[in-house]
Formats: C-alpha cells, sequence, structure tokens
DNA sequence: CTGATCATGTAATTCGTTACATGATTCC
DNA sequence: GGAATCATGTAACGAATTACATGATCAG
C-alpha cells in the first residue's frame, strides 16, 4: 500500500544512469550518495521487487558471465516517477543527527581537557572524512569530463566543503577550549 | 534487554540541568538540541520509565500546583552512566540525510532552471535554520552570563555557522548554475 | 585451494514518528 | 465559554540496520 519512499528514488536514479543489479545499486551508493543518503541490501533487494510490481522497473534474469543475477532498467513509468519527484516542491527531507554535538551540548561538567577532546574527535571525523571525499575526487572529475554528467562532481565539492569547514570549526574550538584563554586578548 | 540508547542520554543530560516532566524534557530538547538530535514524546515517556526500572533516575508525583504530573532527576548511578557515555571513545555516530543533495546528484537530464531551483530551495532551508538558531541566540547568551553555563551557545553558534555555510554554498551554485556561464570569464 | 568478491535474499530487531486518547488548567 | 497549553501515555506503523543463510566465481 506504502507510496514510493526516499529509498525508492534512490533505486530509480541509480537505474537512470543504465541497467543494474541491486548488488551494483549498493555498490554505486556506498561510493556516491552514502555521504549524504544511504541504502542497505536490506532495503533495495525488497524494493527492486516492490517497483517491478509497481510497474517502474523491469527486471530480468541476466546471467550473461556465468554470474547467477538479476538486473533491472527503468521503464518509462518510473522515469516519470523519477522527473515527479525530482520537480515536486514538497518540503525537503533533511535531517542531522550528531552525536559529537550532543554531547558538547552536555558536557559543562567535564574538564576542559575532556570538553576538547570532544572538540577534536568532533574535528578528526569530518576531517577524515573530507580526506576520503579527495580522494575520489579525480576519479569525478575524470568521470565528469568523459561523460558530460557535472552533477555528480557538483555535490562531491559540496561534501568536500562541508566537511572541511566542520573540521576546521571544531579544530579552531578545540583550541580555544584547550587554552587558558587569557583574559586579555592574546594571540597565539 | 537492552542497554542505553542515545535518546536514554538526552534524557539522563536534560536531568543534570534539574528535575524535570517529561513534557518539560520534550520542551527543551525542542528549543536546545533538536537541530542535531530529536526526541519525541513517544520516546521520552517510555524512556523515563525504563530509566526509572534501571535505578538511573528517580521520579515522583510532584501536584504541587494543582497540575497532575510526574517529575525526574538523575540519581548517583545515573549521573555516572551519564559521565561514562561522555568521556567514552567509541566512535560517534554521525549521520546526515539531506533529500536536496539526493536530487541533486541525479538532477543532470533536468534544464538548468529546475537545478537552480534545487539549490535554491536547499538554500532557503538552511537560511531559514539560520535565521531560527539566530533568533534564540540573545537567549542563549543572557543564559549563559547568568549560571556561566558556556557549552549550550557555543553548540548554537555552531549550528549557525554550518547553516549559514550551507546556504551560502547554496546560493552561489544556484547563481552559477541559473546563468548561462559566459566562456570567459565574465562576472555579474 | 583458499580467501575475496560477486550475488541474492529473508528475518529479527531496533529506532523513531505519528496518530490517537484523555483530561486538567490557564488565559482571553 | 472556548482556545491554547500543560500533561501523560499507548498503539500502530514505517524506515532502516544487522545478522543470518547460501552459494558461485575469480584471483593468487
Amino acid at each position: 500500500m506504502g507510496e514510493l519512499g526516499k529509498t525508492s528514488y534512490v533505486v530509480l536514479g541509480m537505474l537512470r544512469l543504465g541497467r543494474r543489479t541491486g548488488y551494483e545499486i549498493k555498490s554505486l551508493v556506498d561510493v556516491s550518495t552514502r555521504f549524504f543518503w544511504t541504502a542497505s541490501y536490506g532495503q533495495i533487494y525488497p524494493e527492486l521487487r516492490r517497483l517491478e510490481k509497481l510497474g517502474l522497473v523491469r527486471g530480468r534474469r541476466d546471467d550473461s558471465d556465468g554470474r547467477r543475477r538479476r538486473s533491472y532498467e527503468l521503464t518509462a513509468e518510473g522515469g516519470r516517477a523519477l522527473d515527479d519527484w525530482l520537480t515536486s516542491d514538497e518540503p525537503l527531507h533533511i535531517e542531522l543527527r550528531n552525536e559529537g554535538m550532543l554531547k558538547l551540548f552536555f558536557s559543562e561538567p567535564l574538564s576542559a581537557r575532556e570538553r576538547a577532546e570532544l572538540w577534536r574527535r568532533m574535528g578528526a571525523a569530518h576531517a577524515e572524512k573530507r580526506d576520503q571525499l579527495e580522494e575520489i575526487h579525480p576519479a569525478a572529475v575524470a568521470s565528469a569530463e568523459k561523460d558530460g554528467h557535472t552533477m555528480p562532481l557538483q555535490v562531491l565539492d559540496f561534501g568536500i566543503a562541508f566537511a572541511d569547514f566542520v573540521a576546521g570549526w571544531c579544530e579552531r574550538m578545540e583550541r580555544e577550549t584547550a587554552e587558558p584563554l587569557g583574559a586579555a586578548g592574546g594571540r597565539s
């Protein structure tokens, strides 16, 4: 009875890039949208079956190179559903859960050292994410030049800038927290 | 059987600020941690009962001013559980779901106008969040000066800077997408 | 031949939201 | 008197993760 959820659109969107298996969709998600939207096998495989029943994708056995598998392609109706979502003006689902911020909020009773450590860990987590994204950046540039698809690159650039901003902020706060903070405007 | 989840710590953390009812905890969450961690009545009330059974909080009827209600306070053990969490070095749960980014990722087939509109809406959402946070900023400053609690203010400052950064980025991308983008470096 | 990767799925569980149900009190 | 807010809870549902189960193929 359920209509389409966000996961449905992840699947439809990935299938617009070409015929794919559930396994391939999951791999794509892991190297592209994972940083702002995830999906697990436990969602993807049932979702593909569901979308097929709805006529939005068409699956077929695809044992070409000896591997037993099932690949899917977008139907015309599936493409329309995807476009409807892309251009719909319903409020965007934006959600953030950050345990580091939560801890910091409650960290008043901790020592300055412990609070600095919290900022440090928050910063380290985001610096690591930034570095991971930067690693795949060259591949994204190459891919953008090859097929002219610039959006994945734009989104990646945003992800890098975003992670870098947070990392930088946390590092500044860490220093500020760790320093005794001389009363008069002392500079490091 | 479940150990403590993040929601448990939200409740414990709020109770460290003083004796509170479930209703008050929810109100506090809504004006403070909501932007990086939410909690609903459907979680808070059962959680309070559960924490009481675990001996981490102590509840009592508190019908002082005619209102039928039940307030809770942190036990010594509850305080210890909270501190253990605050100083534990398990990886921080950090999660981001952003439907705007997801749409942009798949928006290659759209027109430039439609893509610009997506950036605009992302930017507007974050600008609105920034403005909301800025509205409560003076109250946070006053409160920080009164009781010396600076962490809520630090977290709020981060939230504002963060939302502002995202909003600014999106606005730039919107302009860049909408403009025909003359081959030679034309300036607006 | 052995471990990594490819490949597909289900079941159980957890986490969280939303809707519902109820009723008192306070403010206008 | 009526609306807003205070106040507590439950039930149903939905979204997503994790663990489990299975087996083939490929690279070393």
